[in-house]
DNA sequence: CGCCGTGTTGACCAGTTTCAAGATTGGTGG
DNA sequence: CCACCAATCTTGAAACTGGTCAACACGGCG
């Protein structure tokens, strides 16, 4: 156990080592679909959303990426999704032969990107269920609350929603209106109070979570 | 590059060693969402789906698997999803431990897993883009490119729909009856054919790959 | 032969989208 | 600092897709 906590420190300063820092503006994009992947990344400040264009016009955004994010280690050979920034982001970027010269050097470190790869896909899987079987309001629910959890601070119920009402309804598969609507619907139950368009306090998470569990 | 080619038959036969045969019959379970992962499976024969059950009796398959595929390999302690016999099938089985030797001993097994796991990924995003960007035919037209890609013998245009309407509607996140529906209509617009409920032949692609990119 | 599981079809309904019109916010230049 | 503009958000009404409920068809099997 000792050796562990100790082990991933070490990997934590190896991959330091090789990062370099750098700064996107929002709603720029840090790399297209198709590109070649010469680079992985971590986010250290902002929020990154990562998603596909259609030729239509329509986008799935696949994943929201917080402080602490990893992204694109699975992208191997090209990027498999486009990366734009949410809000001005920091990020520290990782040259992938590197990456991959770390993995060789270091089992826990290739250990410790398997484990990754799989806890994604868990996550992709949840994503499915929440667009396979949620109608709007559990969605929205769901998205509400796991928010709520990764940004949300203590105990003041306050969270911050950094991505638009757009991002919002092209994650959850939905349109912009029905997200507005569902949002006024849950201010006007009193479940949740919006203080900002984009700072929400959560006022009856048990509602909340019966929603997202799909109850009327 | 031969090198690559002979390590590719090295790297079966080492997984080969250490596989074992199993049976399942049609509708019976392999192993279910929660359970210690202790194996990996390849389908020899047959067709596999992993799925999750709601709590609500409502189900969302993940994925459908053929001969040849692989899966269970991102299961790291547990099982994070059900697999289940949609047909009569043959397995191979590989404890996890062993697995996980053999990527200690072979860079390339350990290379190919990585692999894996970044196609699954992307195999899931196409899944995500399906949910979240497309209507009931777009859906349903997909899923026919898809198998009929998959299972599809060379030019005669016959494929074989192994699941019932309802694992196609769990997959889609659709209604067995809109199943039903889409496909009377394809078939009354000549698009496709079904000779028998399980095997359908392809009349027009192109029509069926303008449904399937989202246009009327 | 009749039952049961699965598939198909119809009529109706609910939820979501679409279209359109305001309200609010944030940024820019005077 | 304010006025204005653009972008974003919100709300309403109507249309439509897909869901629900119900009946019926079909095929395999006891």
């Amino acid at each position: 156990m000792f050796g562990a906590a100790v082990e991933a420190g070490e990997d934590a300063r190896a991959l330091q080592q090789i990062g370099t820092k750098l700064r996107v503006s929002r709603n720029k994009t840090i790399f297209n679909e198709g590109d070649p992947a010469e680079y992985s990344y971590k986010v250290v400040s902002g929020t990154v959303r990562l998603c596909k264009h259609m030729t239509d016009g329509r986008r799935q955004i696949a994943q929201f990426l917080f402080p602490g994010d990893f992204f694109s280690f699975a992208d191997f050979g090209e990027h498999s999704f486009t990366a734009e920034a949410v809000t001005d982001v920091v990020l520290v970027s990782y040259a992938q032969r590197q990456v991959a010269q770390l993995c060789e050097e270091r089992r826990s470190v290739n250990q410790r990107l398997l484990t990754f790869l799989s806890q994604r896909i868990c996550a992709m899987q949840d994503h499915l269920i929440l667009l396979g079987c949620q109608a709007a309001k559990g969605r929205i629910a769901s998205f509400l609350l796991q928010l709520s959890e990764q940004t949300g601070s203590e105990e003041d119920q306050l969270f911050d929603v950094p991505m638009s009402r757009l991002d919002i309804a092209d994650y959850l598969g939905l349109r912009i209106e029905t997200v507005c609507r569902v949002l006024s619907e849950m201010k006007r139950m009193r479940v949740i109070d919006m203080l900002d368009v984009h700072q929400f306090e959560l006022l009856d998470s048990d509602t909340l979570q019966a929603l997202a569990d799909g109850e009327e």
